[in-house]
DNA sequence: CCCTAAATCACCCGAAAGTATGAGCGTGAT
DNA sequence: ATCACGCTCATACTTTCGGGTGATTTAGGG
């Protein structure tokens, strides 16, 4: 019955497509050049490239007296993966960007700045950075 | 004489365009479509958009001798309460503490913050200190 | 008076940050 | 050899941030 209802269908599209048959090469020609058009402008234009210029803001260290504050890292009993982790962080990375940087997982990251954040005894991320920078841990 | 060779050549072109009536209907539809591709292409098609970084160095500001850039401020937009937030947000003071020391809601900080990190162009209050200071905007 | 901008606040939701705890590994000192 | 320590990573959980949206109020300029 299916198989019946199937076939009476199958003929009904034919006899369609016969009796159309002029419309739909009209159509598939439309189709086939619009895409050929398409084609065309994607290929021979030329890329529309928006060039937009952007103001990176650059630290100049012109010799300038910035010596780190080594007593106080020892006091405070930073690693230098701890510094390394500080100093990141001061350029406003995100702990995801940190890990990717130094080739280790967020996890470790997070460990490092929690025990920072202990040894500066401090509860932020930010915090960390100004209080490092008030003793000149970091430039 | 040269009129009737016109006129002639005239009449033959209307004899081809008789007999070929189907294909040149099939011509200008495929010349059509090809056209509406190709608006269809260049209309469509996004520009891409390439940012050229610059880099703008940045005068150290040695010692005490700090002075706000007020003309920054103002190109970007940040209104006073925003410079507020800014401020505290460099002191490592989390966004409960701010609203609580400028005496409103802690929605109302994060409103301003928001806006800080757009009109900043950063995403993290960390970048967001970390720019304004190398933009001088903050000690 | 209308319109705009600043400032205020609320709610939701997902992402990121931070806490706590435990554990494995290598290195240098005792 | 053992111990301490730095570094690594994991899991689980809580808190904070940040994005998006929309609403209200107030002050100031056209």
């Amino acid at each position: 019955m299916a198989i019946l209802l199937f076939l009476l269908k199958w003929l009904e599209l034919r006899l369609v497509i016969f009796n159309h048959a002029f419309e739909i090469y009209i159509g598939a020609i439309a189709v086939i050049f619009t895409g050929l058009g398409i084609w065309l402008a994607l290929k021979l234009s030329k890329p529309k490239t928006v060039v937009v210029e952007k103001a990176v803001y650059i630290q100049q260290h012109t010799g300038n007296g910035f010596v780190v504050n080594e007593q106080e890292i020892e006091k405070l009993g930073i690693s230098n993966r701890e510094l390394e982790v500080l100093q990141l962080m001061a350029e406003g990375l995100s702990n995801q960007e940190i890990a990717e940087k130094l080739f280790v997982s967020l996890n470790t990251i997070k460990t490092h700045s929690s025990n920072l954040f202990i040894k500066l005894d401090v509860k932020r991320r930010t915090q960390a950075v100004d209080t490092a920078k008030k003793r000149r841990i970091i430039p």
